[in-house]
DNA sequence: GCCGTTTTCGGCCCGACTGTTTTCAGTCG
């Protein structure tokens, strides 16, 4: 039975691999100068991904009809996904690649290059992938190219730089739904008893080198078949009895260890990590006269723990704490005099601050948005749509935002008192650090958040009297995203923290933990921001209803942070939250 | 290439910023 079950899916197409083509094909059509195209295609890309369903499955059961039933997908865009699911190519993305054959995607990371210029780097110096730019760099070839010149030579230098700070590692958000997936089908198969995922994965680190999965099963080859046989293999590294790797098509490492019953706690511990919380644990067994290795807690030779976690840790003399800040950055000290901190949890969280509608760039109503967030048991939401400075956002000028209030105000009495729309924009802090709103709207808002949205690399000290000036109007309720960084793609802005939180002190300026790929604040300036006593509010910056689910990701990155509930302010119901604004 | 209370053609989020070709192409959001 499980190898019809195996023959069926081995060959699995992910929505993602589709999807990537087309974002490529979209890429090379701007090359060409075609004119909306390019559009189609990654609106096509942006709908495969949100899809729930995979495409397979849609063709097998509809065929080509079903698949032009997907938004943004027509004609010929379903020939080519029919292409793709039955040859495994798609024929003018392959024509294109030969005229072109470079690491688009790879080299589009790089800061500033986009498809055109890549084009006249593979045509004059044949750059091809990141290590032929990095040469062409060194070489100082790329300065006197037309139309290129000295400062974007430096600027690529730069971004090359950042690029390698960051290299081979994924973002926890295009690596989770996928080992969530793999962790769901490892626990529901019968040979399987226990498993758990491990790593920095299980630490919701930001970025992740590979994913593990540690077993406990009787029947270890099985679970070894079952493993390399996963849809979404590009290639098996190697199977063993007790460890298994594989690499995905998406670009990462998988592994899977089984281990004994006896050793399943222990052996979590040590797979977990951080290595420092490893040397460190292992040095106070050391100090008990005990060892502490992946296979158990041992006196002499004797075992004396290994099967649970809570077990190895209480041998040892610790508290059981939360994968998330096992980084030996004092949360031994703290399990050790007994102060480990109740980390928030996703339950806590009552309702999502930075929500768009269609009324700018999001794609539901305020209505559907709203419906969406009670379905996932918040009681309120906050609608912060962008502000006119941001025209590509379709930003919301003084009198669309009173009209939005307007609504706001309808579906409230709509809703009735289990629910709350709050109403907010998302507005912008100009160069000079004025928002670009006037005052007498802004006031009659329920809150505001303020971003800066342009002219990122401005010098620190300007930066700083931007950012200052507008976290000391007193219309400013919230900064969002504070340090601009996005994972693996921006650093941050040119700023000082400390300063920011000295500021945020003195006028309760909310700090915003943003779910979605930016994760502004990284762990540490939460940790920081606890400290110093100022509150936080984790939102996900949704532009459509699916997003809200990304909360998810916020609250791990607090809790890497070591941020409590009452760090927090949307844990509070809504008549406490609204204390805390200006 | 997709889509339709503009429905089989004619639209499609587009302005700011950067650096360079000094008038605007390419990139970003």
């Amino acid at each position: 039975m499980l190898c019809i079950f195996f023959a069926k899916t081995s060959n699995e197409v992910t929505n993602q691999e589709i999807a990537n083509i087309f974002k490529e094909i979209a890429k090379f059509l701007e090359i060409d100068g075609v004119d909306f195209k390019p559009y189609a295609y990654e609106k096509a890309a942006f709908s495969l991904e949100s899809l729930k369903e995979n495409v397979g499955e849609i063709y097998r059961n509809g065929g080509n009809k079903a698949l032009r039933e997907i938004s943004g997908i027509g004609k010929n865009l379903a020939d080519h996904i029919e292409e793709y699911l039955k040859t495994g190519k798609i024929k003018i993305y392959e024509q294109y690649k030969k005229r072109l054959p470079v690491k688009m995607d790879e080299l589009m990371r790089v800061e500033g290059l986009g498809p055109k210029k890549i084009k006249v780097l593979y045509q004059k110096l044949g750059v091809k992938n990141l290590r032929d730019l990095e040469k062409s760099v060194k070489k100082h070839r790329i300065a006197p190219l037309f139309g290129f010149g000295e400062k974007t030579e430096k600027n690529i230098l730069q971004g090359l730089e950042f690029l390698k700070q960051n290299k081979g590692r994924s973002l926890l958000q295009d690596i989770m739904p996928l080992s969530f997936e793999v962790l769901k089908k490892l626990e529901n198969l019968r040979e399987v008893q226990k498993v758990s995922l491990a790593g920095s994965l299980r630490r919701k680190k930001e970025t992740i080198g590979d994913v593990d999965f540690l077993v406990v099963s009787e029947n270890s080859e099985k679970v070894m078949d079952f493993f390399v046989n996963l849809p979404g293999i590009e290639k098996v590294w190697g199977k063993g009895k007790t460890k298994s790797s594989v690499h995905m098509r998406d670009g990462f490492d998988m592994d899977l260890r089984v281990v004994p019953e006896k050793s399943y706690g222990s052996a979590l511990q040590y797979f977990t990590g951080a290595q420092d919380h490893n040397i460190a644990t292992r040095k106070i067994a050391i100090d008990k006269g005990l060892k502490l290795s992946e296979y158990g807690v041992f006196k002499g030779s004797k075992q004396i723990a290994g099967k649970t976690e809570e077990d190895v840790y209480k041998a040892i003399g610790l508290k059981w704490m939360d994968p998330e800040i096992r980084e030996n950055t004092g949360e031994i000290e703290a399990a050790l005099n007994d102060k480990l901190p109740k980390l928030v949890k996703l339950k806590d969280i009552k309702g999502d601050l930075h929500c768009h509608s269609n009324w700018n760039g999001g794609e539901n109503s305020i209505e559907v948005m709203a419906k969406a967030a009670m379905a996932l048991g918040y009681e309120y939401i906050g609608i912060s749509d962008h502000t006119k400075f941001l025209r590509i956002e379709n930003g919301l000028n003084e009198k669309q935002l009173l009209q939005q209030k307007e609504e706001v105000e309808k579906l409230n009495t709509k809703f009735g008192k289990n629910f709350r729309i709050l109403h907010g924009c998302e507005a912008n802090i100009l160069n000079d650090g004025s928002i670009d709103i006037k005052e007498d709207v802004l006031v009659k808002l329920d809150y505001v958040i303020a971003g800066i949205h342009s002219s990122l690399k401005m010098p620190k000290s300007e930066m700083m009297a931007r950012i200052e000036k507008a976290m000391k109007n007193p219309n400013v309720d919230i900064l969002a995203h504070p340090t601009g960084r996005i994972v693996n793609q921006r650093d941050e802005y040119q700023l000082d923290f400390d300063k920011i939180l000295k500021i945020a002190k003195e006028t309760g300026t909310i700090l915003e933990i943003n779910s979605s790929s930016r994760l502004d604040l990284r762990d540490l300036y939460i940790r920081r921001a606890k400290a110093e006593g100022v509150k936080m509010i984790i939102n996900t910056d949704s532009h459509q209803k699916e997003q809200l689910s990304l909360m998810d990701y916020g609250v791990w990155q607090a809790r890497r942070g070591w941020a409590e509930k009452q760090d927090i302010i949307n844990t509070l119901p809504v008549e406490e939250l609204l204390k805390y604004f200006k």
